[in-house]
DNA sequence: AAACCTATTGAAAATAATTTTCATATATCA
DNA sequence: TGATATATGAAAATTATTTTCAATAGGTTT
């Protein structure tokens, strides 16, 4: 949170309340959760919060690499913590269930920058599609 | 494109030739289109082609298993075909530019099903962030 | 080939998510 | 404290997508 205050101060920005509170509900809540979701949780702290604000807050978060989005084929972009636990997700394709699975597949990207078609490659995203336990039958 | 025949017949779904023009618009564009520009593409073959059966096909098409979803960050869904070829995507974080990678990084996952966290997994989706050779710099 | 039935279509209207506008409030700093 | 530029909330605007509905056209049966 220092951290979040050091950030912004460096690129000229200011701390507010709103700020503050929508950063905490995000770091608080699920590992996805929808722009209504976190204005929801965020209002708890402060109940004026605007929805706007909420929009305008993550898009700042975003470029302060302490959010990320997430779309999971329902038409609303989802947002979740950039934690120092690098995972990835399983979803489950019947009942839309979210699980976060800790841990990297991508041995050779721990860490590393790679290279490839020339392309320098900084970071990536992997979502794991399948079915849940409760979902699964015969 | 037989195929797609057969699959349609099957679920008691008619052939038209607006959902030729569709799935062709797809196969023959680029690596993931937006809607637009599968409607633009599409009218070349069916000016009269409307939007909304642009949209309705591709929910079609999604559920045969011909097209995919992906989500690049902008407001809108984009689409593309599911070939034979499994892929990922290099996306570069300055310009935007999407390039298909060839192969998969996930080795254990090729062909075979996975069971994690009690899931069944069944598929996967992998993009790459990064800068492309024209965005690097220094 | 004509008739029949039902799925499909296009245009317009409706929704839903996100962005913009603008007057007011407030964080930061001298 | 006061000056000032940034941030905020409400409402309006925009944009992508879905729904509605009357008209059209596949596919099948006579
Ligand atoms: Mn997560
Ligand atoms: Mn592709
Ligand atoms: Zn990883
Ligand atoms: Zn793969």
């Amino acid at each position: 949170m220092d951290e979040l205050r050091q950030e912004l101060k460096i690129r000229g920005y200011r701390l507010t309340s709103q700020r503050e509170a929508v950063l905490r509900a995000i770091y608080e809540g699920a590992c996805t959760q929808s722009v209504e979701e976190i204005h929801e949780r965020a209002k708890q702290w402060l109940p004026s919060l605007g929805l706007t604000t909420v929009y305008r807050t993550l898009e700042l978060l975003k470029h302060a690499r302490k959010v990320q989005e997430i779309y999971l084929g329902d038409g609303k972009v989802r947002y979740e913590p950039i934690l120092e636990t690098h995972h990835h997700h399983l979803i489950c394709q019947v009942c839309g269930k979210v699980e976060p699975v800790e841990g990297c597949f991508l041995s050779p990207f721990e860490g590393a920058t790679l290279v490839r078609n020339g392309f320098q490659i900084l970071g990536h995203r992997l979502e794991l599609y399948g079915r849940c336990r409760d979902c699964q039958e015969g």
